[in-house]
DNA sequence: CGCATAGTTGGATGCTTGTCAAACAATGGA
DNA sequence: TCCATTGTTTGACAAGCATCCAACTATGCG
């Protein structure tokens, strides 16, 4: 389990479909200031339950966009900046700008 | 009918999840590099019903990433290049070069 | 005026998704 | 070892979506 996909085996569409949603913007948001940020902190700033959140978590990692980091009973999440950039140049970067722009 | 947003009406996540489609994205490569098309010669380079191009058609439309317009009994679609580059600058070019690199 | 052409719309269907609640698993501290 | 904490999984449910086919609308041509 905790499976994350290759950078090269990293999907645009699936990319698109795991960005496609506020609430998960507002995590990559959430953890592009933090850098990093525990599941359970990054949950308490959304408007959704926990497993609710989990799940949008999931997406996000087996898109590529995150990397779920086990540190203790916690888990880091942070976002895959250099991967996604050597994958899809200036991609996340658009959207991230978007976001503030939105 | 025909509705288009106002650029600053255009939303982040609409244009996303329009995108995170591969019969979209197709749409949009086929539009940028040709500039514009009818609908019908759109809907032959794609393996889906006309119904069904018609639909990923109006999605694309009402998200603001293509623009429609009524020429005879035609209709010519073109990606709205300039309109997204105002409201997300670099977004579109970014998934542009990311559908030639996947 | 009719008719062919170009697209859209409606219905039907099966798949995916976002959400919550409750149960479950895993981990470190007392 | 026991327990509290952290996060995941399962089930259920409603909503949304992609797809096709068939019927419909609209527009220009003869």
């Amino acid at each position: 389990m905790l499976f994350h996909p290759a950078t090269e085996d990293i999907q645009l569409t699936e990319v698109l479909r795991a960005l496609s949603d506020p609430i998960r913007l507002e995590i990559v948001a959430l953890l592009t200031t933090a850098g990093e940020l525990t599941c359970g902190d990054a949950s308490v700033r959304l408007s959704v339950h926990k497993s609710t959140a989990s799940h949008h978590f999931r997406i996000l990692r087996e898109a590529g966009v995150v990397r779920t980091t086990p540190r203790g009973r916690l888990k880091l999440l942070s976002v895959r900046h250099d991967d996604l950039d050597a994958r899809f140049p200036g991609l996340l970067g658009s959207v991230v700008s978007a976001t503030h722009a939105a």
